[in-house]
DNA sequence: GTGAAAGCGCTAACAA
DNA sequence: TTGTTAGCGCTTTCAC
């Protein structure tokens, strides 16, 4: 029997006797044959892996991401480079070239926020790109999630809930994730709603919570908070003030990180993204692309979902 | 000019004159030639690739690594390929199965726990394997933070500090490292010294402050946790019942976890696995293995390091 | 339906 | 020192 008739059996193509076909996948599977990527991929001009590049040393939103990613490519038989820069442009343009050096069939850029840049070289590689929790150009294929969405989410439950005094603690004014969902909220808790901004920590949330209960006016009776970090930093200091939760104040947080929400006391209801449903997608479309099918280019915005535990509304164990 | 003395000159090998040398990397240079690494590694069975297996979804112990690893690579010109198992065999099997296709010149094994058992077939691949915060087979090469080490760095600074009732709060008995830790430990603040096994949760370590502050006897005037998330608990409890950090309790922690450590009320000191370390060195071994060199085998245990905060000892902002 | 032959882009012998 | 040749392991015409 010949190799090319192997070749044909194994891969369906051509046209080759069903009898054959079954002996030789037989004994293909017998003495564990497994063809060689190397080769298949030089011939093919596919080599069937994809490469992702990440500035996240930290890992809480690129590991999420990544194993979504790879869980759908690796039921198509395509692999996933790794790519670390560590913010580092040096580091970002060995891994590119490395990346076309392996032929790959196309890379997924990812930030740590959503309008963060990725290098200019990247476009011009010839290779398929996808961009997640980043800003791509305006012609590309980018997934986001909704953070509109998550904070009228927030807001919605808060309001349903009863809550009328709601005031939003949140990150850095020069995020715009900060920013999108600061608007969400506003237009739904009215244009007077306070937003307050600082920074991405606990600390802040603490210090706000000391403002807020100790100027005078009327205090809120929810707060939706920017992450899940701060919403910690407010639940303690409110516990501090002896402040009940949720029966003075609800508290809403967002990111679900877990290890945090559910160690506050109470625990946090909270927005969660969908990071391993957001790379899911992303690995779906490159997929598609390097197949050499088109995708409306633009700014996908996948939903958020609600997270209930015991600081706002139907707590999973209230 | 022939392609093959364009390849000499490019790679160095054969003999070839200096000033075609230059000339063809100046014009390799100007049009951007770049070498197929599917072709050569075709060739040289090399492909110049390694694969990092995880079973860890989360991302907070790998990613870590992973970039230490990534970035020893990287100057080689070695590329990391990301195989997220999430525990489910069939996976581990499938990317077990697409590294070998690949003909990855090595293999990180890494788990969450140092005493995780890797998948069998690992070891049948006929691929060099280097094994991260897991158990691999006796005559493999491992790493492992320095559990012992890292305890003793704890214990010893607590007993520096003048404490000399030191309470052990850790997590599950069953876990390898609990016991390395809790061992240690023991050893140096006497047989006597209590150890109390729990889940890593910060919950656990503040019900363990509950129980020790609620019954008679002496009360400890330090404690060694063993997690970040543990130690919180407990801050928090003792904070609760206005027992004063470091005054009254010193406490130490384990993991150096930034999220957790910074934001304790006082910040933590703490003990550092140094994962990134880790992973530069296991990126090291597997380079090494992959050329063909031996290294010893057995578990290499690498020293963790002492992160001062205030929690306990001079604290970089104390 | 099957097999011989060509060739993907490169490296490594060897001959010139 | 350079060029010629063979071949890595596979897929893909195209005769048979």
């Amino acid at each position: 029997m010949s190799i090319s008739t192997a070749s044909n059996a194994l891969n369906g193509t051509g046209r080759t006797n069903a009898e054959t076909r079954e002996k030789v996948r037989r004994i293909a599977e017998e003495i564990g044959f497994r063809p060689n990527a190397l080769a298949r991929g030089l011939l093919t001009k596919r080599s069937h892996a994809i490469g992702m590049l990440t500035n996240d040393t930290y890992g809480r939103l690129t590991l999420p991401m990544a194993s979504g990613v790879s869980e759908v490519l690796v039921d198509h038989g395509v692999s996933l480079f790794l790519c670390a820069t560590n913010n580092d442009p040096r580091l970002a343009r060995l891994h590119l070239e490395a990346l076309r050096d392996r032929q790959v069939d196309g890379i997924i850029f990812t930030a740590t926020r959503i309008d963060m840049e990725p290098p200019p070289e990247l476009t011009q590689l010839g290779i398929p790109v996808v961009y997640v929790f980043a800003q791509g150009p305006s012609d590309s294929v980018s997934f986001h999630p909704d953070d509109a969405q998550g904070a009228r989410l927030a807001v919605e439950h808060l309001q349903g809930l009863g809550r009328s005094r709601i005031l939003h603690i949140t990150g850095e004014r020069n995020y715009r994730a900060a920013c999108i969902r600061a608007e969400a909220y506003q237009e739904l808790a009215g244009p007077a709603a306070e937003v307050m901004f600082g920074d991405w920590s606990e600390e802040w949330g603490h210090a706000a919570i000391e403002t807020v209960f100790s100027r005078s006016g009327a205090k809120p009776d929810a707060i939706f908070c920017g992450s899940d970090e701060i919403a910690r930093g407010v639940i303690d200091a409110l516990r501090d003030r002896n402040i009940s939760i949720p029966g003075d104040v609800a508290v809403v947080g967002f990111d679900n990180w877990e290890v945090v929400s559910r160690q506050t006391r109470p625990p946090l209801t909270t927005i969660d993204m969908e990071l391993k449903e957001l790379g899911h997608r992303a690995g779906l479309a490159i997929l598609a692309l390097s197949k050499g099918e088109t995708i409306e280019p633009g700014v996908e915005r996948l939903p958020c979902t609600l997270v209930f535990r015991r600081s706002a509304g139907q707590g999973d164990q209230a």
